[in-house]
RNA sequence: GGGCUCGUAGCUCAGUUGGUUAGAGCACACCCCUGAUAAGGGUGAGGUCACAGGUUCGAGUCUUGUCGGGCCCA
């Protein structure tokens, strides 16, 4: 007789496959998804749900992704999944941000090597096509990674409806009266009249004429300076066309600053450049005379040298010792730190230089005056006036344009502003009401948003969404009208921003619309286009509040969000600008909850890059490994700070994924076969409380991981969870129902009962991973549908958590079997350490063949008696269990018991019978389940 | 150069308000099983908590500095 065959042993065609094979796997899961739907039907299956509402922050669509998108991506859809598994409707609409001068340059490189220059509106065309080429590449790429969204009606920037809302959120901002034009500099070239981008710079050597110059007091409020007569203080420059625009001189709060004794002349230099300043300028006989501290000159003034005009005394941090005289030179025209300085202190920006390079009537008696032949005519006339102390050529590097080669300058240019004073107090505010996670971001944003200047909104740039306003033809007069920009967001709705530049004002504006201000009825076009920033800034606004898509109206979507989830970076690129954003429009910050990520580190901490050569690519590694590999991964590392990704690692991923997946796979095998419709399990006998004990541990996980992806911390998750595999089934609960499940009869209460928990755990822990491991988890979920296991035709993400309840809760901690269980564990370890001292003596190696002799004091035996001496000896694996009461010890003997040839344990009740004349040792239970 | 931040076993992470001998998992070594088998089980060896001072009866935890990463600026 075939004793093997009475056996129930798990059955490889009952369970999913041993080796995962998520390479072919994953894309046969998306086939099915998209068959069916998933997205809409998870988000159909919560309908009456309260709405969870993640806004997604739009990646840049100038290239295929990259790990710390692929990062981002995935622990927003570990968040979105959760919540859904939690009840809510939680719907997502992905973003991208395709405007900007990265596109445009990467366009134009393109079109370069096929020796094509394009500009205007065939330049936008191509740049409209290259963004939309890589948003396409991008949502493959996202949707193959497990992210569940609306990937058919994302928002994208470029979209008509979406540039159509930019320019709403623009006449909303002017309805507001926060928006202005002023003044700024930027990096400009003379040469091509063109405004640059930093990335348009190149540094040559160059050789400047640098200057010394001296600055009189001129008022001195606290009297610091009334003993020192003739006092100046002393500025180098290597820019002399930028003195008629001198506004400031600018000290550290800081630094000490000395009062030098020259002469009948005082001079008031940074005190560490004291002997320097002297041998440069040739003073042979000084004095220190005193000694003062930067903060204190605050807000005196100096005399212009030329002009009869005050020179404010300002603090600055950025001011060195490194060369100069330790007091900075400062024209808000012709510097960005200048300008900042400049703004902060309340100062003007001259337009002092032209589009050419020429000097303006604001720049008095140098009007006319090309800014490089001012580098001799200004110093002539400094020294004329005795303010020049010395001049010299000067050797460093200088910003020349890429395009021409020739150098540029800073000069001040008109630029579209958002001023922020006014929401600056209500900014902070909504800051407070804002959980920040972790808790650090809040200081970041706070400091951020405290010392931010005004937002220049506009760009010299074809590639972006033009800004909405017309100019009187004559007057140049700008028209901040509502009327005038709803007319605009008409046309580029339909037509797009394109069509902004193509269309004449005339045929934009109203029949007969007149200049508010100054009446005319002629008009041309603004040419500059939103920042970038404003375009992603609006994008709660036009996804979340207007909601321009019709798609979107049915997903449930609210303004604010429930939660933002993007890369530190962000603090001062979007959490800033929709903030700001969000608090001009609707006076309110556009999320509740700000989630922040580190960035993607090889295993050393370094970061990624070409010339390292230790790049992970997010799809390689997909296609290699598998995208649920790269999420056990973006779970398992600590996404607060950088987190760490190499081969390596992901192939040790992998070995915890397959402890995971066997932990499933065994769990199904051992569930298969159940069928809940007939006779229930009965709870009788210390293998029910056994089962009892592993369905309360699992439903403590299940409380515990809830707990843990409600606070975002899904490493604890996964950790837990592969914990739970680990210890509590694969080395105890698991190993101690093989007996019952192989052995028992088929339909025995007791492996009945070991079945419907395999199916509970089972049912628990694959909810539980399914956010994480998206695609396995399916995957078992289907193969249980297959089993009869459960009558879902829809997907485990439609599923919901299965919390235990408060009284669920309350019956766990007032429960005998937790304690039992642990000192039962306890003393598990207890005795498998022993063995592993007695193995080899009496020749067992085998722990099956010893029988353990346990004394136990009270409490212990107690407990050890609650059980049956039988489940002891499975629990233990070894043979028989004696228990004594007294001191504690233990020892081993070799069993005396037969194996039973049916289960092959050595038991007590083990005996010889003789079946179709074969004999057999064989014990009760085996007997019984044969019938002989 | 400045602001913020990180540095715990070979690797990925835990370490509550400072308090026994710093914990897991993976990998590793040895062993068992061969009825989860390209699996499973047992035991074990791995740590001057980056480094150097300080506060304290007591520091991985607090503090100062140094070194090395990272982000954002300059």
């Amino acid at each position: 007789m075939d004793l093997r065959s009475t056996l129930q042993l798990p059955d490889a065609e009952s369970t999913i496959p041993m080796k995962a094979n998520l390479p072919t796997l994953e894309p046969s899961i998306l086939a099915i998804w998209e068959e069916r739907g998933l997205y809409a039907q998870i988000l159909e299956s919560r309908v009456g749900a309260p709405s969870y509402v993640l806004h997604d922050g739009p990646p840049y669509t100038n290239s295929p992704i990259h790990l710390g998108t692929a990062l981002n991506k995935i622990l927003k859809d570990f968040t979105v999944k959760s919540r859904t598994m939690m009840g809510f409707r939680a719907p997502y609409v992905p973003g991208f941000d395709s405007h900007g001068l990265p596109i445009e340059l990467a366009v134009t490189k393109k079109l370069a090597a096929k020796k094509e220059t394009v500009t205007g509106s065939a330049l936008r065309t191509a740049c409209r096509e290259h963004a939309y080429e890589y948003i396409k590449i991008q949502s493959e790429q996202f949707e193959r990674l497990g992210v569940l969204g609306l990937w058919k009606h994302p928002y994208a920037t470029l979209d008509y409806t979406y540039e159509a809302e930019l320019v709403r959120t623009f006449k909303k901002l002017v309805e507001g009266g926060h928006i202005y034009k002023g003044l700024r500099p930027t990096l400009w070239s003379p040469t091509s009249q063109t405004a640059l981008a930093d990335t348009e710079i190149v540094y040559h050597d160059h050789v400047s004429t640098s200057i010394y110059v001296r600055f009189a007091l001129r008022h001195d409020p606290n009297q610091i300076f009334s003993e020192f007569p003739n006092l100046y203080t002393i500025i180098w420059t290597t820019t002399p066309w930028t003195i008629p625009s001198n506004l400031a001189v600018a000290f550290h709060p800081q630094l000490d600053y000395a009062i030098v004794k020259v002469g009948e002349d005082h001079y008031l230099i940074v005190s560490a450049l004291v002997e320097r300043i002297a041998e440069k300028l040739g003073w042979t006989d000084f004095e220190v005379v005193a000694t003062r501290e930067g903060i204190n000159f605050d807000h005196m003034t100096f005399s212009h040298p030329i002009f009869d005009r005050n020179s404010l005394a300002v603090m600055a941090e950025y001011v060195t010792t490194e060369d100069g005289t330790g007091v900075v030179h400062t024209a808000p025209s012709h510097g960005r730190d200048d300008f900042y300085t400049g703004q902060k202190y309340g100062l003007p920006v001259p337009n002092t230089v032209d589009g050419k390079g020429v000097l303006t009537s604001e720049a008095g008696e140098f009007a006319g005056t090309y800014y490089k032949d001012c580098d001799t005519v200004v110093v002539d006339r400094l020294k004329e006036v005795g303010a020049l102390l010395k001049s010299e050529p000067y050797h460093h590097t200088y910003p020349y344009a890429e395009r021409d080669g020739k150098p540029v300058i800073f000069r001040a240019t008109e630029q579209w502003f958002l001023s922020i004073d006014p929401i600056r107090e209500q900014m902070l505010e909504e800051i407070q009401g804002v959980q920040w996670v972790p808790p650090v971001g809040q200081n970041r944003i706070e400091a951020m948003v405290r010392n931010r200047p005004d937002w220049c909104i506009s760009r010299q740039r074809p590639w972006g969404v033009g800004i909405p306003v017309f100019y009187g033809k004559e007057s140049r007069v700008p028209v901040l009208d509502p009327e005038a920009i709803e007319a605009v967001a008409r046309l580029v709705e339909a037509r797009g921003s394109d069509a902004w530049f193509e269309v004449d004002a005339k045929d934009i504006l109203p029949e007969g619309y007149v200049h508010p201000e100054t009446g005319e009825t002629e008009f041309e076009k603004e040419t500059d286009t939103l920042d970038v920033w404003f375009d992603s800034g609006s994008s709660s606004l036009v996804t979340l509040d207007s909601q321009v898509t019709p798609e979107w109206k049915t997903q449930g979507l609210h303004w604010p969000a429930d939660v933002y989830f993007e890369g530190s970076d962000q603090h001062r690129g979007w959490f800033n600008t929709s903030l700001i954003l969000g608090t001009a429009i609707k006076g309110a910050a556009p999320y509740r909850t700000v989630v922040t990520h580190g960035f993607v580190t090889d295993s050393e901490g370094r970061k990624m890059s070409k010339s390292l050569g230790n790049v992970i690519e997010p799809m390689g590694a997909a296609n290699q490994y598998g995208a649920d590999i790269l999420r056990y991964w973006v779970a398992s590392v600590d996404y607060q700070s950088d987190v760490p990704c190499s081969d390596a690692l992901l192939k040790q991923i992998g070995d915890s994924y397959r402890n995971v997946r066997n932990t499933l796979r065994f769990l199904l095998s051992s569930a298969a076969g159940y069928d809940a419709t007939s006779e229930g399990p009965m709870s009788e006998g210390s293998w029910a409380d056994l089962d009892e004990w592993v369905r309360e541990q699992a439903d403590l996980l299940a409380a515990d991981c809830v707990q843990k992806y409600d606070a975002f911390d899904f490493g604890g998750v996964i950790n837990a969870i592969h914990n739970f595999c680990r210890e509590e089934l694969s080395k105890f609960y698991l190993d101690a129902i093989k007996d019952r499940m192989y052995c028992d009869g088929v339909n025995w209460p007791s492996r009945r009962s070991g079945q419907a928990t395999c199916l509970y755990v089972l049912n628990q822990l694959l909810t539980l991973v399914a956010p994480i491991l998206a695609f396995t988890a399916e995957e078992t979920w289907m193969k249980m549908r297959d089993l009869g296991l459960h009558a879902s035709e829809s997907s485990i993400h439609t599923e919901r958590f299965r919390s235990p309840s408060p009284e669920r809760m309350q019956e766990i901690e007032g429960s005998q079997l937790q304690a039992r269980f642990e000192s039962l564990r306890g003393l598990r370890d207890t005795v498998n350490a022993a063995f592993e001292q007695y193995k080899g003596t009496d020749g067992i190696k085998n722990s099956q063949d010893a029988i353990v002799r346990l004394t136990l004091p009270a409490d212990t035996f107690g407990v050890m008696s609650s059980f049956s001496i039988s489940d002891l000896a499975n629990y233990f694996r070894v043979s028989w269990v004696e228990l004594t009461l007294g001191e504690p010890a233990i020892s081993f003997a070799p069993s005396t018991y037969p194996e039973c040839a049916r289960s092959r344990l050595r038991r007590p009740d083990v005996t010889s019978i003789s079946i179709e004349r074969e004999e057999f040792l064989l014990s009760d239970r085996d007997r019984q389940v044969l019938g002989v």
